[in-house]
DNA sequence: GATCCAAGGCCTAGCGAGGT
DNA sequence: ACCTCGCTAGGCCTTGGATC
């Protein structure tokens, strides 16, 4: 390339510049201009290095300055020379010849527009020079639109310092460093063999709105945000989809006597869990009512027995998502057992069942338990001893019902099933129902011995109530319970019917005392219970019971079983011993209901005749263990006592011994 | 009266579901 | 993760009947 004169900034003359031949300032082959002004007109020596500048292919022109980034300290040569800056003002559209030391490289007018320079002839009208430059070329080159790199003020030129006095003269002298540092392009990344990338694909395509989101990136963006917004909707449908399926009501019809029931099934339509029958939906099952009689049977599985409803009922499905329907002239309904029986007792499958492989192992453990328990019982060759396993059956001797005697007073007629339940929830509103009257009751409780420690034990009316304690079988197997126990207060007074707030947080005390165990007891008797209060379940009627079982499963919305409880009973809630009865009564059959039902209140009606009539689910599993459990104390006892008998003889042996040795 | 036995009542621990 | 609630299981205690 050849290289092409620069003029000299001290004089109108043209150098051509040379090449550096010495490395002493590691400059070697570099060009370099350098003029010392004619002989007429001799100058002091004006110097500059010479850059050549080779078009670049991405760079619209070499001339733009936000191509060009600011020098290192170890770029910059001593006094780096080149074509830049330009020779004309670099003002759009001007072309007029600039003063080299212009700081704003722009011509004398522009310059001044612009603020001015520390050259004098460029200082603006009115205005001292030099003192309003802007100090950086980026702020003119801003003003121009173009993008200079700001430069470090260490990297400035120090001509464009303020208020340097001898910068101008320097400059002039041609002895200051050199004018602005032109920062040095960027050279483009050499594309060799390899194709451009397409536009689209190019992250950076312009550099100089780095900023801007790229297409390449603003699509994978969509395409993230439109996966994402497919999957909430995949999800969402999958939740609907899934409640759907659990929340699916199946729906039984009886129309006519003897025919199989129309079946449908629901999902859906209805706000879980109250489903509404409405007609639509009796029609979709077969069942079609007049206007002038809209009424039909829903079966309730909790009372085992059809109940009469009318359209649009509503009732709730939670725990059991079956309804079972019939027309009101149907009497025998074909299957019914099919749909009131529980699940099938098929094997279940060890993998996709475990929780009925557990059931099923846990069976068979207490089967063998129950047989083992048979073998090994002594034989009913006593005659006391007619215990069987079998609790449920009718050969299981008659608890005699001697605790509570009953004094039904206005509970004596019994009324029809629905009447009574009316009559006692009416009793609710104005005084708890099933609250004992605190009558002093006579009868056969007084007739059971009131058995009295045989330590003398003091009468209850001395007997502080925080050391009450109760009889314990001191003679027979010992059953200790690290836990607290409820005690019955015995040394309340008995006839005096205290208010019924009072008599609950004695009870509540009472139930939460922890009394020792190691005082003085004194036996409980029936004339205590009777006199105190009644016990639940045992002392109520099985209609009451019936009642409070249906008004807590399930409990009305904000209610907990334990508050409808004790809104009804007027008794601390027992969780075990609710579940227990509650246990009791699914488990029985729907004769004993009615029957017990109807006794109202009777003292036949008593939950304590029901109890002795229906076991509870685990009773022979209950008496089995604790039969068992007896054995193992009595032999555990017996061999004791022989431990004891035979170190007796060993002792008296020796003890004897000497003596006769003696 | 002593003893055995069965049954009922009550306790704690623990699990599972649902809510926060 | 934590809490509450519903529910169950297992064990202990109490009571009362039957028998010796």
């Amino acid at each position: 390339m050849a290289e092409q004169p620069v003029k000299c900034g001290d004089c109108p003359k043209l150098v051509t510049p040379q090449k550096t031949w010495s490395d002493r300032n590691g400059n070697q082959g570099r060009l370099y201009a350098m003029c010392k002004g004619t002989t007429e007109q001799p100058h002091p020596q004006w110097f500059r290095f010479v850059t050549e500048l080779t078009p670049s292919p991405t760079l619209p022109s070499p001339n733009s300055y936000d191509q060009w980034i600011a020098p290192t300290e170890s770029q910059q040569p001593a006094f780096p020379a080149s074509t830049f800056p330009p020779t004309t003002c670099v003002v759009p559209g001007c072309d007029k010849r600039i003063n080299q030391r212009c700081a704003r490289h722009a011509c004398a007018a522009h310059c001044r527009i612009q603020g001015g320079c520390p050259l004098a002839a460029h200082a603006p009208k009115n205005s001292e020079p030099a003192q309003a430059l802007p100090a950086t070329s980026q702020s003119s080159a801003s003003s121009w639109g173009v993008g200079h790199v700001p430069i470090p003020p260490t990297q400035q030129d120090p001509s464009t310092r303020i208020g340097d006095a001898n910068h101008a003269q320097m400059l002039s002298a041609g002895y200051g460093p050199p004018p602005p540092i032109p920062p040095r392009p960027i050279q483009p990344i050499a594309s060799g063999s390899r194709p451009e990338p397409p536009a689209s694909m190019n992250p950076l395509p312009n550099p100089r709105y780095a900023s801007q989101i790229r297409p390449i990136f603003t699509e994978e963006l969509a395409q993230k945000q439109e996966l994402l917004r497919a999957r909430q909707i995949q999800d969402a449908e999958r939740l609907e989809a899934a409640n759907r399926a659990k929340h699916e009501v199946t729906i039984c019809a009886w129309l006519s006597d003897n025919e199989e029931p129309q079946s449908c099934i629901f999902q859906g339509d209805f706000i879980w869990p109250n489903f509404v029958l409405k007609a639509s939906v009796l029609s979709d099952v077969g069942l079609v009512l007049g206007l002038d009689k809209p009424w039909f049977k829903v079966y309730n599985h909790a009372r085992k027995l059809w109940e009469r409803v009318r359209l649009n009922h509503v009732i709730s499905v939670q725990g059991r998502p079956e309804i079972l329907l019939k027309a009101l002239d149907v009497d025998v309904c074909q299957d019914f057992s099919k749909f009131t029986t529980p699940p099938s007792t098929a094997a279940p499958h060890i993998r996709n069942d475990l929780k009925r492989e557990r059931e099923s192992v846990k069976q068979k453990g207490r089967k063998r338990f129950l047989e083992a328990d048979a073998g090994s019982a002594p034989a009913p060759s006593r005659k006391r001893g007619s215990a069987s396993l079998s609790c449920g059956s009718s050969t299981k001797r008659p608890r005699r019902q001697s605790r509570s005697p009953r004094s039904p007073s206005s509970h004596l007629t019994a009324p029809p099933r629905h009447s009574q339940r009316q009559v006692s929830l009416s009793h609710t509103s104005s005084s708890p129902p099933f609250h004992d009257n605190h009558q002093a009751t006579s009868t056969k409780g007084s007739q059971s011995p009131i058995s009295v420690s045989s330590s003398a034990a003091p009468s209850p009316a001395r007997i502080p109530a925080n050391i009450l304690e109760l009889t314990d079988s001191d003679s027979g197997p010992s059953f200790r319970t690290p836990v607290a126990r409820h005690r019955r207060p015995v040394d309340v007074a008995p006839v005096a019917p205290s208010p019924p707030a009072s008599i609950k947080q004695e009870r509540s005390d009472v139930a939460t005392r922890n009394t020792p165990r190691r005082t003085p007891r004194r036996r409980v008797t029936s004339t205590d219970i009777s006199t105190f209060s009644k016990r639940w379940p045992s002392d109520y009627h099985v209609v009451d019971v019936a009642t409070v079982l249906e008004a807590c499963t399930p409990p009305p919305p904000g209610m907990t079983i334990a508050r409808v409880f004790e809104s009804h009973v007027f008794q601390t809630f027992k969780p075990s011993t609710f579940y227990d009865t509650k246990d009791r009564w699914n488990v029985a059959s729907q004769e004993d209901r009615d029957a017990f039902e109807s006794y109202g209140y009777t003292e036949e009606g008593l939950w304590s005749g029901f109890a002795s009539r229906v076991p509870m689910k685990n009773a022979t599993m209950r008496a089995a263990r604790q039969r068992q459990t007896r054995l193992a104390c009595r032999i555990k006892t017996q061999r004791e006592e022989a431990d004891d008998i035979s170190s007796q003889d060993d002792s008296s042996d020796s003890s004897s011994s000497p003596s006769l040795s003696n």
